[in-house]
DNA sequence: AGCACGCCGACT
DNA sequence: GTCGGCGTGCTC
């Protein structure tokens, strides 16, 4: 029996299988799946078995045994196996690297060097090791002094070295007890002891934790133990990231007719088994939830599993509250705020079928589920499903291709769907479903908008308009909620010398600097780069520094300052740490905080009954950025951030705050037309060829030396030419929008196709070309499939 | 990725 | 003559 293993080396050059023989005894241990142990070269590596064979053509003398199989159970499926085949060849991606994307980072092998003694070492050798206290030493501990004194015995074979390999992330244990089961019982005066002994007994291995829960005391432990009633163990215990949080039952609810329709077509999918993708188009608050609650419910009756991905966990609590009040334990949650570890634990519960719908963000749709019967994507639109980091995958992507092979159906949820999404729709290649009323029946509030420019040329150049700043006193005074979106964070946008023009930019990246205030600092948003903020300028020498643009921290100020008013404010720079996301919501909602301000993060899901007015501060941030989906995230963002007001029995108010009050953008979003929206993007997109109609792919080049990265492009553009077929655009080289970034040049060229057979091919060579001469020039192509920013 | 092999220049 | 630079090629 032989096994093809893929190693765990992420380097284009062993990128391929690679044959071992299996041993007898590890024969029926070893599936497709495994994580084995092996020899590679002159080191132990870890790697996966992708196939196994009874024969192999190749010569035997050259094929080494599996040494250890690592875990009991396959850890990749069958169907997984095949995913990350198909994942690899699409992405232009290496397969180990894919493998690695699917499986937690925890199953990943640490390595670390330690010296031991040999069995026939000199007695010289014996004593210079004893200096060290231990039967063998970690070489990371070692001094450059220790190591001196310690190679030439090394070199002379006394002392050896050896790599051991540990899990990433142990599984987390408690001190615990386990009865012996002796028939003897304790003294019968040792009440304590033999009510201890049998609840041990009755409920299996307990934590001393749960134990003194009981009520009995470390004392009557140990008389157990030492009396031979009972042994200490390490107990497994599993962490719980919802450890000490209450989940209320949340009931069923009667679906409206619109729901009902939608979940029967859903339902008749799943009853039979069969493939289809449905596109579930609501307006925000239509109850779209409530209908992927009932399908669940459905799938998991039928004994199968579900896959329920939202764009980002954190900041949709409500939602997750949501599932695991209705489903429970049933539920394994997916948090990118969760530890290795942690992360692990949810992974196993998945895997072992201790867990039957799992929830969570873009990676979550590797669930190491073998049997789903449905797989979810809410706000399918979302840019973060794409993952902007190698591999380049989108789950959206990922979803159809397990849903068609587990022939189950695949539900795309928005209230703004992706144009590619709705354009199939309107082919039927996606069968859509509209839920156009909300459930309660309140009316979606009609947002007013407010034109900034008519705003200045009346005299007011504050950055509320007066008109919202009325509305905002107004809901002050009846002690009601607002939101209020400013899509920028920091303190100032840039710093200006009013002397010279001078602005400070990042010396890494193309990019100017923005202010910070909470650390007087200038930032770079793109390199981390951060200096202290000057005090004159560092052209012209004078002191006359302007900041120019503003951000969220200084529209606090601002707020607090006009208002004198609580703010919960909500970006990157205040939700880093862990649980933040929750702790500020839960400020906002129940010590009723009159205004939560924050960047787009607060323009998804929240549901809060109280609040009944939304203001976007500056409509046109993203609008102006230089990418052509700008006009539809614009859009999306607008319609959703409208969508937080009037949830409860207020009709709720919405104002934009915009210098383009005439882009059909805006003025769709406001009259709350996706469809008209919808036909004028698709135009536009037509005429300029992008996707729909259109496939892209984005390659990047980037090197320090500037001549290096032309040179190259020319290069790639040249291979691509050779290769596509005349129906096929190619755009560039030009450099990136940002042309340097850490100190790298970019340059970048899109290709615009249809149907490139062969394309693949062609892009997996360019890669392996790149990839080994990286090497030698340090430059980089990186090749993006399918690109969700096109900058 | 990491390591051995091998071919050139600079030095004890 | 030998040490060490890193280009090339291989790992079942």
């Amino acid at each position: 029996m032989y096994a093809s293993v893929i190693v765990q080396i992420s380097s284009k050059n062993v990128d391929r299988l690679y044959t071992y023989k299996i041993p007898d005894h590890l024969k029926d241990k070893i599936q497709p799946g495994s994580r084995v142990f092996v020899s590679f070269g002159p080191r132990m590596i870890q790697g996966f078995v992708i196939e196994v064979s009874q024969h192999t053509d190749l010569d035997p003398s050259k094929i080494k045994e599996i040494q250890k199989v690592m875990d009991i159970e396959p850890v990749l499926t069958k169907e997984l196996i095949e995913l990350s085949k198909k994942l690899a060849d699409y992405y232009v991606e290496r397969h180990i690297k894919v493998i690695e994307a699917i499986l937690p980072a925890a199953l990943k092998m640490k390595s670390k060097s330690v010296l031991k003694l040999s069995n026939e070492a000199s007695l010289e050798a014996v004593n210079q090791f004893k200096q060290f206290h231990n039967d063998k030493i970690n070489v990371k501990n070692l001094t450059m002094d220790d190591l001196k004194l310690l190679i030439p015995f090394i070199n002379s074979k006394d002392i050896y070295e050896e790599k051991e390999f540990e899990q990433h992330t142990k599984m987390k244990t408690r001190r615990g007890i386990e009865s012996n089961y002796l028939d003897a019982r304790p003294s019968s005066r040792a009440v304590k002891q033999i009510e201890l002994l049998e609840l041990v007994e009755n409920k299996g291995p307990m934590t001393y934790e749960s134990i003194e829960e009981e009520g009995y005391s470390i004392g009557i432990i140990n008389a157990l133990v030492d009396k031979g009633f009972c042994k200490k163990i390490d107990i497994l215990v599993e962490r719980d990231p919802f450890e000490g949080r209450v989940f209320y039952e949340d009931k069923k609810k009667v679906l409206t007719d619109e729901q009902a329709r939608a979940f029967k077509a859903i339902n008749q999918s799943i009853q039979n088994n069969t493939h289809e993708t449905f596109l579930l188009h609501g307006i925000t608050g239509s109850g779209k939830t409530e209908v992927y609650l009932q399908v669940i419910e459905e799938v998991l009756n039928r004994g199968e599993n579900a896959i329920m991905m939202v764009p980002e966990i954190a900041l949709t609590p409500q939602m997750v509250n949501r599932f695991k009040s209705r489903f429970g334990d049933d539920v394994a949650v997916m948090h990118s705020m969760l530890s290795h570890g942690e992360r692990y634990d949810e992974w196993r519960k998945i895997r072992e079928g201790r867990a039957r719908i799992s929830i969570g963000a873009r990676s979550n749709v590797f669930a190491p589920f073998d049997n789903i019967g449905c797989i979810i994507i809410d706000e399918e639109h979302e840019s973060t499903y794409k993952q902007n980091e190698r591999p380049y995958y989108h789950a959206r992507e990922v979803a159809k291709w397990r849903a068609e092979y587990f022939n189950c159906p695949l539900i795309l949820g928005s209230a703004t769907p992706s144009l590619e999404s709705y354009a199939r729709s309107e082919v039927n290649v996606y069968k859509r479903l509209e839920l156009t009323k909300r459930p309660t029946n309140q009316t979606l509030p009609t947002p007013e908008i407010v034109s900034m420019s008519k705003e200045r040329e009346a005299g007011n150049t504050s950055i509320i308009s007066r008109n919202l700043d009325m509305k905002i006193r107004d809901r002050i005074e009846k002690d009601e909620q607002m939101i209020l979106l400013l899509n920028r964070r920091g303190y100032a946008n840039f710093l200006v010398c009013q002397n010279c023009g001078h602005v400070p930019m990042c010396p890494n990246c193309d990019i100017s600097l923005t202010y910070h205030k909470s650390n007087a600092s200038l930032m770079c948003h793109y390199c981390a780069y951060e200096e202290p903020m000057p005090h004159a300028c560092g052209v012209c020498g004078e002191h006359d520094l302007s900041l120019r643009g503003t951000g969220t921290q200084k529209i606090e100020e601002v707020l607090r300052d006009t208002y004198n008013v609580d703010i919960v404010r909500m970006d990157i720079d205040t939700t880093r740490q862990k649980g933040a996301h929750e702790k500020l919501l839960k400020q906002f909602e129940e010590e009723s905080v009159p205004i939560l301000l924050g960047t787009q993060m607060i323009a998804k899901g929240l549901d809060f009954k109280n609040v009944t007015l939304v203001g976007v501060l500056n409509a046109d941030t993203i609008l102006n950025l230089p990418d052509y989906r700008a006009n539809e995230r614009t859009f999306q963002l607008l319609t959703q951030v409208s969508g937080r007001a009037g949830r409860g029995d207020i009709k709720g108010e919405v104002v934009y705050q915009t210098y383009n009050e005439d882009h059909y953008a805006i003025q769709l979003a406001k009259n709350n037309n996706y469809r008209e929206f919808f036909l004028r993007e698709m135009e536009f997109r037509k005429l300029a060829r992008y996707s729909p109609y259109y496939f892209h792919i984005l390659f990047t080049v980037s090197s320090e030396n500037i001549e290096d990265v032309i040179k190259a492009s020319s290069d790639v553009h040249k291979e691509i030419q050779n290769h596509v077929s005349k129906s096929s655009i190619i755009i560039g080289p030009s450099p990136s929008p940002i042309e340097r970034i850490q100190n790298k040049y970019r340059f970048q060229i899109i290709l615009k196709y249809k149907s490139e057979p062969e394309l693949f091919d062609v892009l997996h060579k360019l890669d392996t070309k790149y990839s080994i001469n990286y090497q030698k020039t340090k430059t980089a192509l990186r090749i993006d499939v399918d690109p969700e920013y096109i900058m």
